[in-house]
DNA sequence: CGTAGACCCTGCGCGC
DNA sequence: TGCGCGCAGGGTCTAC
């Protein structure tokens, strides 16, 4: 479900738990694509969190002192706030309990296909953490540039849409982004990565961090389910251009869109203008 | 080595 | 109405 404008998006609205005491934790599920350990989990309470951060597409909710834990999404997983106590519906699998002046909220995990994972650490910089040893750059952060996009692409001889997806080669840009990314560079998405030229490099760096930047600004994309922290929708589904058109007309050029799978996903591109 | 494909899991919309 | 199929915003592991 979520990408980067839309991790980043609950991650602001997570911005008011900062400061607050971590009082309880529930696990109702613990089988994600990595068993929760709860003991580590719960080893936590008592500690004041810090503000959340993130990673990737990964929320960090680091404690005071070192230690605490991170979320993934996955592909169905929410993460919201609701008033102590809200009723629970199908998939709520964790509730954190956070106390800040006698009022406590409480922090749930609902996720339906269990792609998610919540882990935890008892001591240390959640950064250094073995999930992000791989990682490539934020692309929103310094180490996404013209030059990287260009040197790093040399050799490879993957469709170019693959290449974006690739959180070796940038995280954050899932299956959405990476086709409106390439919509607005004008770019095929079976170009050959390491055959793009570094001009055409440019046009698709500027336009990933382009389409991030206003996705965020609106408050990520909503296709079916996705929803802030405090449950709003996102709005930049108005804004796509290729992604879940395919037979729609190019807003650019009237030709029309185009569905075709790559490594098992969709990619939606216009066959008139993206060369 | 780089890459494609299977797989993890549940829910939804569609065609029959 | 009910059923089977394909598809879904992610990431990892395996086999070539």
């Amino acid at each position: 479900m979520p990408e980067l404008p839309e991790v980043e998006t609950i991650r602001r609205g997570l911005e008011r738990l900062e400061g607050a005491t971590l009082r309880d934790v529930e696990v109702r599920e613990r089988r994600f694509r990595l068993r929760i350990d709860e003991v580590v989990l719960r080893g936590l309470l008592g500690r004041r969190i810090e503000r959340p951060g993130r990673r990737a597409k990964y929320l960090l909710f680091a404690t005071e002192g070192g230690g605490g834990f991170i979320v993934h999404l996955g592909m169905s997983g929410r993460l919201f706030m609701v008033p102590a106590g809200a009723p629970l519906q199908a998939h709520d699998h964790v509730s954190w309990w956070f106390e800040r002046d006698g009022e406590v909220v409480e922090l749930r995990f609902r996720d339906p296909r269990r792609f998610g994972l919540v882990v935890s650490r008892l001591h240390g910089d959640l950064h250094s953490h073995p999930l992000f040893e791989a990682l490539g750059p934020e692309p929103l952060g310094d180490g996404f540039s013209t030059a990287y996009v260009f040197a790093a692409s040399r050799g490879s001889r993957r469709p170019v849409k693959n290449t974006l997806m690739d959180a070796r080669f940038v995280v954050g840009v899932g299956n959405i982004y990476a086709s409106e990314a390439l919509w607005r560079a004008r770019i095929n998405p079976k170009a050959q990565a390491g055959r793009i030229s570094r001009t055409r490099w440019s046009r698709l760096h500027a336009a990933v961090v382009d389409v991030l930047q206003h996705a965020i600004s609106e408050g990520g994309t909503t296709l079916r389910d996705f929803r802030s922290a405090s449950g709003d929708p996102g709005y930049f589904r108005n804004q796509l251009h290729a992604y879940d058109r395919d037979g729609e007309r190019c807003s650019r050029c009237a030709s029309s869109i185009r569905r075709i799978v790559q490594a098992g996903r969709s990619t939606y591109y216009c066959p008139g203008c993206q060369h």
